[in-house]
DNA sequence: TATTAGACACGACAAAAGTCGTATACAAAA
DNA sequence: TTTTGTATACGACTTTTGTCGTGTCTAATA
């Protein structure tokens, strides 16, 4: 599924006037740097550079070295590391506003995960030079990405209590209640067309067959309903019980 | 064992002379911060408080609002996670010239992890808001402080990978060779008064039972010998090949 | 020297996670 | 409609991890 063919570049032409002001609006919505002074985030808009992948494609691999940030416009992105076994562990699942690829950059080492596409995504790519000199220039901006990868820290404690602490069906629970959204007053977790069985079990850091049986263990004691397009949380008290064992 | 008795506020004339020098000199000795300009370490310097922590007791709680950076200047430090049924899960082992609490510092949260103190430990405290003050000042301090979060979050990555996809016993491998020393061309580790199998266990993230198995299966096998004092490394490559199963 | 608390050994067992083979259902493509 | 590939179901089984009870050793202390 994962391939690396070229992503295509749909605008490197950074004087294009269109260019800066929509990602200088993209920058606006992104967690820490929606209060940039206008002139940063506009020096770092012609740095950059739009790329669009395709469902499946990789956008940098594990054990690269990291000479780009990104910024995520539109689509999902998974980060995985992968054992020498083949077996996969999910670090992090991006949505539109996120940022990745910036420890890397920062630290100046190899990418710690592989970054891939889970459906077609549009990403602002900024060389990792540029990024690192704006930063030590500007100390909003370098606020700005100690706020971020305090964040990243946090989140990254949170997955090894997760991991080493919590049972498959803990973990399963928590996740779900994570992604829940209300419709008509009930909770429900939507399954996009890459939501497989098989993701979620990455996701968890397992294996699918036992993704599969938490999650008609669950079922069977109807706290959840599990349908094609989505899963329907039935009794997200209960969930939150589990959630903690 | 671990009690929270108020600690010994060793030096907190922050004027003193000495004071200044030492800690001074302590922060040319810490990654990542060695090379602060004099007039950054002195700013830092007279706003911090050296602290004294016996064995066992707690530096602060998980929890906690982080109203302080600590920098370590003698002794071993273990940041540690707790689950609702008591059981721990080891987050870091600090030890002298390492700085801890900073992510929650900066990202205005509480801390994510129980720091205990291992052994007798003197740190010095630096107030969070004096500390956050200065790094938006300086922006050699902030890059430093990038640069730091970015290896924690590199390592908890490792951590993760750790967890999730590796049996003990190639933990235990792992742990055990990055924790070697060379001593007349053969590998020993250590072992302190607190590196007891309980402590070893809580830094694999399992209970002692398990990790007793493992590491007398790799007596066993002879791949290494553990002492009362230290544990030998007989056989430092059949002990990697098994830190990758 | 006698006592005691903590560290560790060991075997039996329970539970969770992972593996495997095979079967079924469904959707997209031919 | 038929074909084909992918996703999922399900039961049997293995391995790994975690738990428990009991017993031994040792170092510190009375």
């Amino acid at each position: 599924m994962s391939s690396r063919n070229k992503s295509t570049p749909v605008s490197s032409l950074n004087s294009d006037p269109g260019h800066l002001t929509r990602l200088k609006t993209l920058l606006a919505k992104i967690r820490h740097f929606e209060n940039l002074p206008s002139d940063i985030r506009e020096e770092i808009a012609v740095a950059a550079t739009l790329r669009h992948f395709d469902a499946g494609q990789v956008i940098y691999l594990e054990g690269e070295p990291a000479d780009a940030v990104y910024l995520l416009e539109s689509g999902w992105v998974k980060a995985v590391r992968m054992s020498r076994e083949g077996r996969e562990q999910a670090l992090l699942f991006l949505r539109d506003g996120e940022v990745f690829g910036d420890v890397a950059a920062f630290t100046g080492t190899a990418y710690p995960g592989t970054a891939i596409a889970l459906e077609p995504v549009d990403v602002w790519v900024i060389p990792a030079k540029n990024l690192l000199d704006l930063t030590a220039q500007h100390s909003e901006l370098a606020m700005a990405f100690i706020r971020h990868m305090g964040e990243r820290v946090l989140y990254y404690v949170g997955l090894v209590e997760d991991i080493a602490l919590r049972s498959v069906e803990a973990r399963l629970a928590n996740t779900l209640l994570r992604n829940a959204e209300q419709h008509d007053g009930i909770l429900i977790v939507p399954r996009r067309s890459w939501t497989t069985f098989d993701e979620m079990a990455v996701r968890l850091g397992t294996v699918r067959d036992v993704l599969s049986r938490a999650l008609h263990n669950l079922e069977r004691e109807k706290l959840l309903e599990v349908g094609r397009h989505e899963i329907i949380l039935l009794d997200p008290t209960g969930l939150e019980k589990r959630g903690s064992l």
